[in-house]
DNA sequence: CTCGACTATCTCGCGTGCGATGTAATCGGG
DNA sequence: CCCGATTACATCGCACGCGAGATAGTCGAG
């Protein structure tokens, strides 16, 4: 009786048929995601990088020295997964980290010598992955802030149902 | 001597500035997909599912019964991946695998009873997901689209680069 | 029929992601 | 000054994601 259900208003924001849809592109957002990742594994891999991995280099490159915390709250990652990456890269001579003076709680990162030349290996990798991408400049800079609202919504909604779960914060 | 060589054509698709652009939005495409499985997370936890065990369910809810082949296709993942991801749904009691008779290699996978019944208590799920990503269903639609360009453009780079890096195909 | 190529699947190992939990340091109210 | 809350960080455990490699089963050329 429904079977031409698919016919849906532009008007409505999200609604009835929207659920479907919205699922669907949350699919092409994981496999999109995972494939732009393996885009970055094929360019990272000689330098013995993961894409986390680069990411926290990225960030110590803009600032030199950095926090577990402001790396943490830069990558949108948690404390769980940094501590052990962070403790690769030490291992592998590229950064190191001591408890500062002012605050023993906090934990101080910066590039080694090592570290620092690496950079150098990287700079043509923003252009392979723009030109990996196969869209233009303007789809790009569109879709940026999509993206950026999707996560931010998705985020305030997860920490809304897990503060629900967590019996009644009082 | 080519100290101005940066200023390239305005019709070429991606080209001198784009790339550290499309580098964010690699970014953003990471963190928003992390996001949206954390809303997933806060939904199926409930019923003992990750995101990606309920896409495998959601195949066989469509289907019925499937191959492992038919399932990595689907989902764009590995056998690596899915191989021991259906072995722990078929000790939960949600599926069955069994060699084929026409072929030996191949397994099919099929639902039990518990694993069709769980159905039902999963159709909520696509309507919150629409309400947490907090976007229209115009921009649903044409994010589709570009979500996929991506992710093809990219699954075909990390291809070539692998092969490419496979020493001479012969 | 035979043998090598191909296919479908599985296992192992490593690096994330993230919930749960632990610990030490700092802060703030009384 | 003291003690409970908060903060910064770490470890443990489990489930992916995927490269590498192993194992059967099937197919096709000769």
């Amino acid at each position: 009786m429904d079977s031409d259900a698919n016919r849906r208003r532009a008007d409505a924001p999200r609604d009835d048929g929207s659920g479907p849809l919205a699922a669907m592109l949350c699919f092409d957002l994981y496999a999109a995601s995972r494939s732009v990742t393996s885009v970055y594994r094929t360019l990272l891999d000689p330098l013995g990088l993961t894409y986390p991995q680069y990411l926290v280099m990225a960030v110590l490159w803009r600032h030199e020295e950095s926090t577990v915390r402001a790396i943490v709250d830069e990558l949108r990652l948690d404390y769980n997964t940094v501590s052990p990456l962070l403790k690769r890269l030490e291992a592998n001579g590229l950064l190191a980290r001591r408890r500062r003076a002012d605050d023993e709680r906090s934990v101080a990162v910066t590039l080694t010598e090592e570290g620092r030349a690496l950079r150098e290996r990287t700079l043509h990798i923003p252009d392979a992955i723009g030109e990996a991408m196969g869209i233009d400049g303007e789809t790009v800079a569109g879709l940026h802030g999509v993206l950026r609202t999707i996560a931010d919504s998705a985020t305030a909604y997860a920490a809304r149902a897990s503060a629900g779960t967590a019996r009644t914060a009082h």
